[in-house]
DNA sequence: TGACGCAACATTGAATACAATATACAAAAA
DNA sequence: TTTTTGTATATTGTATTCAATGTTGCGTCA
């Protein structure tokens, strides 16, 4: 029988403190003071403090002593690091997904990669945008190493923000669309070394979308 | 001019902690009891469990809710997942640093793969350790990625303890050698790609004496 | 007018008190 | 004898209180 699981405060408080982040709700150099975010989400400060250690190791917010919790505003360069090594994680997982995935899970792909062409001609920018994430995590899913499914996800949810903001304003889908196509087609005839260098390029072009966005 | 700057107690309650599973000193599958460690600390409890929510948020430890929490004990599974990932995180810093490393850091690599001869021939299998991960530690500095480099760390200091009780046993040492000699050569020539594939396969081939471990 | 010092306030750091939950053991019933 | 249930105890989860530190602003003195 399915048990219940219970959370304690610390854990569902640090996932709301975290969506707020991804969706800018709270942007960058938001001061989280601690007696305001209480108030707002009706707990007492020991859990509060609890989740703001979580938010800190995941490296969202940052800690100066005696002066509170901030979130984080990284740098380009920084930004840069955070995209190489997604690349570096996800074509990774590309290429053990194409030793380990199964058949119905590459069909997975397939129809997500379908559904992306859809939203593409429809011009619908966030489904597109969801599609895309749903992709790439699957791909790092069925790499079936959980190691590798945890790094990425902690990493992906970092850059959440920044590449949803490059992906309202970038006006080159097509390419991401056509890289796509071959992402699948690789992953279907198991090129693993391919797909590995395909993935890492398509976050490499991630970054020069987002480069352009802080340079506007 | 340098800042002094304060750490929390709860930092330093959390590396503290991180020392003791690492030397052993609190093996795999001992209860961390928050009045025990409190007294034999000498903090109160607040720090304590902040420093526990950071270890938790590594990996070092887990936590059952109104149960306490223990230091994980990885099954052969996820030490195998570990160290798969570990390898893809130190064979890409490998092809970066050869993109971006300085001939003076080549020629560091170079003084700790000698002193590693040295400490070969002398049987000093401590100093031998050390020097390994000095190795591995600069080759992933160089690549000058500093997400890459805290990821990196994350997740050998998981690795920390299983690595070390491996290499007192395992009495295949000629092989690693070999290894860093063609790591050092490759890195020498900016064999990217060459030493990446190096670099995951000499992890691999720790995996195996981890297994033997196991195994026997 | 500007710089320094002091004091009041705001905010975080740490400790303690209280509540919720789980476990262990004993007693009672089948 | 075995199972079940209730109660005591231990442990964690949460709230509150107190202490330490940083910041701001005003007043005074050069």
């Amino acid at each position: 029988m399915e048990p219940i699981h219970r959370q304690p405060l610390s854990i569902q408080v640090a996932s709301r403190i975290r969506d707020l982040i991804a969706t800018d709700q709270f942007p960058p150099g938001t001061p989280l003071k601690e007696v305001n975010l209480c108030k707002q989400l009706s707990v007492s400060r020991t859990p509060l403090r609890e989740a703001l250690k979580q938010l800190i190791a995941e490296g969202l917010v940052e800690q100066i002593p005696y002066r509170g919790v901030v979130v984080c505003n990284p740098d380009q360069a920084s930004i840069e690091q955070m995209l190489e090594l997604l690349g570096a994680l996800e074509g990774f997982a590309g290429e053990m997904a194409c030793l380990r995935a199964t058949p119905e899970e590459i069909d997975a792909i397939r129809v997500l990669t379908q559904q992306m062409h859809e939203t593409y001609e429809k011009d619908e920018r966030l489904s597109y945008y969801k599609i895309n994430q749903s992709i790439h995590r699957s791909i790092v899913e069925f790499s079936k190493n959980g190691e590798l499914i945890r790094s990425h996800e902690r990493l992906n949810s970092r850059l959440y923000r920044i590449r949803f903001l490059s992906n309202r304003r970038t006006d080159r889908w097509h390419t991401a669309i056509e890289e796509h196509d071959a992402i699948l087609r690789n992953l279907e005839q198991r090129e693993g070394l391919k797909l590995n260098k395909l993935l890492r390029d398509h976050l490499g072009h991630t970054w020069t979308k987002v480069k352009d966005l802080y340079d506007s």
